[in-house]
RNA sequence: GCGGACGUGGCGAAAUUGGCAGACGCGCCAGACUUAGGAUCUGGUGCCGAAAGGCGUGCGGGUUCAAGUCCCUCCGUCCGCACCA
């Protein structure tokens, strides 16, 4: 046997033994019980791979790792998120096709994933910019289109000039755009809408059965924002404004509205407000701001309308009505109420207008602040004496019969953005018939497949490079057969990916997205693991798109992911971000070359709990070498049964071992898992021989880390089957315990000593040893002894 | 501003959920073997103290026989939302 660990020879020598035996590939076996897993599938970036891709891919191969070896059928698939900006911004500046450079990126990602030993089913490997794949993304697109969630609108969009490109609001941080940081502005375009809207209300509620983490529970309930209110009717003018608000309650109190200068009712009544031009210029003042300098300052601004007094249905009062840009028009019906004693942000303004306030609910000091609080009505009429849900109730209640108002819920979720003003993505299957409109293509005409175009540049006119391509864009109407033109627009990259876990289940299909049975037997996905920043993004619309799907028949499940985790970032090792700028980055092909995979893979999930960011250093990453070349040098003291046998204190480690790690890989507590690797390999050190089993059980457990190692060991003890197919051992609690324990002696809380003793010992005997102590007696000696509290097997403490 | 998470050695971090704080790893110190390699092995390592002992989980208070853990005040860091009516 060599004596250096040769993790080179190693680790290639068990990939080609992996990929030629397909070891990693499954299929539907009713049989057994399936087991998906899945981790969000790379963007294949001219970059390659950093180290932070594999912490999630790691986490979930050595979760499925152990699945398979407890004796589940387990799926985990890889796949490329293909389409994409990147690939076409290159081709901007190099003119290299995307098709081009995005195979050559897979096949870099390929080799990269590869040289790391994920176990992987590359036989369903995908890529979401083939047209076998977009196809389908495609036909689903028209499913929506014929359900009447695809619908084409002219509405001001979020536009980023610098991707020149439009986004959808999920894509929109802080007024800038998510990929490129750009500030974002308005722009009126005619684009494909999807409408998730209408699921507003079930992707809030069957949150409930699903075992998310909590943050990306809270976080997609307040993204779609629901809230629950009353639509109100005031008169104004002989018209009607209709307000939202979820305090309808309040409404005794209301003392003025506001509009936003948006709201239609400005220009449609311009003509009869008497301050015309200071209503204009505020308007235009309004426009030129970005919502950024819009929400940035807090200090109110508005101009009222005069000549138009509205009336407040509950009151009969005539109240003016203001324009200011702190209330949105995108939000509810861009109009309010104002009840300046009850929010705060009315009471701001009624304070710069001098505007009067009433109070209408007990509590408070409306003189300093507005009382936001619940409080019993008062100066309210018939709500008098109630509280606020009774008011609530009572007040909705009156405004419905009286036919001025009904309850409403209201959303801060948007309908989704779906067109990008760009070349490399899913083209839209629709064309524009000036006699029948826009008209979807036949779905037997799928795909409709990207043409090759020379020039791939947009226009800041927001017109994408396929409007160039005047052959593909020409075309007849699918309907009258006349003289018809192609939407130049593609589907934005959330689009592939809002259904890639399904094509998993049977990817190469080519009559249907994937089989019945194929969905049947492996969906749900069981472990979802992915970045926190797809929480409104990817894992919203994919939920939306499964639940589409669902209601359509094509799948069986009414969500697609049963448990979703997020892994924490990898940071260099100064803290920072790695980023190509910053020139910090670490690239795993160098650390599998120094130090090899398998001790990245372990070093990854020793680095810090999985679920907070960590910082790479290199000087930690030599002690999980240390480790690893340990655990191949060990294999020289290992000794068959009949020659060796195992003391009380060996069992107990190898069993304590085996429970750790079983118990902390499913909790994703991978540091400590390997810390309990570590405690048992250094008890193996300490040892003359090591007996065989207590070897074999290490390479068990460690297999899901350092499966190459494990796999090379495996076979020198002179198995011929893989350790892959091993059973995973399974740890007996008894024992793991050991029969004396050691009891920390404290008195008054302080610790002055410690005594070993039968486990289970009687509380007498217990506090007998204790007091037996001299260091006890001593110090008890003066002040004598109050009370003695035994805790079993853990603590005596001497009240002194 | 609102909401959430967190704060433990020189560093990354553990702590069965109220019961010996600092497991495991890095680093550091000493020794061994080799002796020029960032190699390997053994021992040590929270702080102060010669020791007895004292002090220690962001600060201050509280509950308890016992608090990193529970409660209150404050400080700090990170994340999410941000005029959503």
């Amino acid at each position: 046997m060599e004596d250096r660990y040769n993790f080179k020879a190693i680790e290639k020598k068990w990939q080609k033994i992996w990929e030629d035996e397909k070891i990693y590939h499954v299929e539907i076996d009713d049989k057994k019980e399936k087991f998906y897993a899945l981790v969000e599938f790379p963007y294949p970036s001219g970059q390659g791979l950093h180290v932070g891709h594999p912490r999630s891919y790691t986490a979930l191969d050595v979760i499925s790792r152990k699945k398979r070896m407890q004796g589940y059928n387990v799926l985990y698939p890889m796949g490329f998120d293909a389409f994409g900006l990147p690939a076409e911004n290159y081709a901007i500046k190099t003119g290299i096709h995307p098709a081009i450079s995005t195979a050559e990126n897979i096949k870099n990602f390929t080799r990269q994933l590869k040289s790391l030993g994920f176990s992987f089913d590359w036989d369903r490997c995908i890529d979401t910019s083939s047209p076998e794949y977009y196809k389908w993304t495609q036909w689903m697109f028209l499913q929506l289109y014929k359900h009447g969630l695809a619908y084409k609108d002219k509405i001001a969009i979020n536009w980023c000039p610098s991707c020149k490109v439009g986004l959808a609001n999920e894509e929109v941080v802080n007024g800038h755009c998510e990929r490129c940081g750009a500030e974002v502005v308005h722009k009126n375009k005619e684009q494909w809408m999807i409408a998730i809207t209408k699921y507003a209300d079930r992707l809030i509620d069957d949150l409930e059965e699903l075992d998310f983490i909590d943050r990306v529970k809270t976080q997609q309930i307040n993204w779609i924002g629901r809230s629950d209110g009353a639509e109100l009717d005031f008169e104004f003018g002989d018209d009607k404004l209709t307000v939202f608000t979820t305090r309808p309650d309040t409404a005794f109190g209301v003392t003025y509205m506001v509009l936003a200068p948006e709201h239609q009712f400005v220009q449609k009544y311009m003509s009869r407000f008497e301050n015309q031009a200071e209503i204009k210029a505020y308007v235009e003042e309004t426009s030129k701001k970005s919502d950024l300098e819009r929400t940035a300052n807090d200090e109110k601004t508005g101009v009222e309308l005069k000549g138009i007094k509205a009336k407040n249905p509950y009151t009969g009062e005539m109240i003016p009505v203001f324009i200011s840009d702190y209330v949105l028009t995108g939000y509810g019906t861009g109009a309010i109420m104002a009840v300046p004693a009850h929010d705060s942000r009315d009471y701001a303004f009624a304070k710069l207008f001098n505007l009067p306030m009433i109070q209408v609910l007990e509590g408070g000091d409306i003189s300093k602040e507005a009382f936001e609080d619940d409080g019993l009505h008062i100066n309210s009429g018939f709500l008098n004496g109630l509280n606020k849900d009774e008011g609530m109730k009572k007040a909705i209640e009156y405004a419905v019969q009286n036919g001025f108002g009904r309850a409403k819920v209201n959303y801060k979720l948007r309908d989704w953005v779906f067109s990008r003003q760009r070349y490399w993505g899913e083209p839209i299957p629709m064309v524009y018939c000036e006699h029948c409109g826009w008209q979807p293509i036949d779905e037997k005409d799928l795909p409709l497949t990207l043409p090759n175009v020379q020039d791939f540049l947009p226009n800041d006119e927001g017109e994408s490079p396929l409007s160039k391509a005047t052959d593909w864009v020409n075309t007849t109407c699918p309907k009258c057969g006349g003289k018809a033109r192609r939407e130049t627009d593609v589907m934005p990259n959330w689009a592939g990916s809002s259904w890639y876990f399904l094509r998993y289940t049977d990817p190469k299909n080519d009559k249907e997205f994937a089989s019945k049975e194929a969905l049947k037997y492996w969906m749900n996905v069981d472990w979802y693991n992915g970045g926190m920043e797809h929480t409104t993004l990817h894992l919203l619309y994919s939920r939306f798109w499964h639940k589409f799907l669902y209601d359509c028949g094509y799948v069986p499940t009414k969500e697609p992911y049963n448990k979703r985790t997020s892994h924490g970032m990898i940071l260099a090792s100064n803290g920072e971000k790695m980023s190509k700028s910053r020139g910090n980055v670490v690239n795993p092909d160098e650390i599998v070359e120094n130090y090899g995979a398998d001790t990245f893979r372990l070093y990854e999930m020793f680095i810090g709990p999985f679920d907070q960011a960590a910082q790479w250093s290199e000087e930690s990453l030599m002690g999980v070498y240390r480790f690893v070349s340990k655990v191949y040098a060990l294999f020289k003291k290992v000794y068959r049964n009949e020659d060796v046998s195992m003391s009380a204190a060996d069992l107990r480690a190898m069993h304590k071992c085996i429970l750790d790690v079983t118990e902390r890989v499913d909790q994703m507590k991978f540091n400590t898992a390997v810390s309990s690797l570590m405690t048992y390999v250094n008890h193996l050190s300490s040892m003359e021989k090591i007996p065989v089993q207590m070897y074999e059980t290490l390479l068990k457990l460690l297999s899901p880390f350092t499966p190459h190692l494990s796999e090379e060991m495996w076979a020198r003890l002179g198995y011929s089957d893989s350790v892959v197919l091993a059973s995973w051992p399974i740890g007996d609690k008894k024992l793991a315990q050991d029969d004396v324990v050691t009891i920390a002696v404290q008195i008054n809380g302080k610790m002055r000593g410690t005594i070993e003793i039968e486990k289970d010992s009687d509380d007498e005997d217990v506090k007998k040893a204790a007091l037996a102590l001299e260091n006890v007696a001593r110090q008890t000696a003066e002040s004598g002894i109050k009370k003695i509290i035994v805790v079993k097997n853990r603590i005596v403490n001497i009240v002194a």
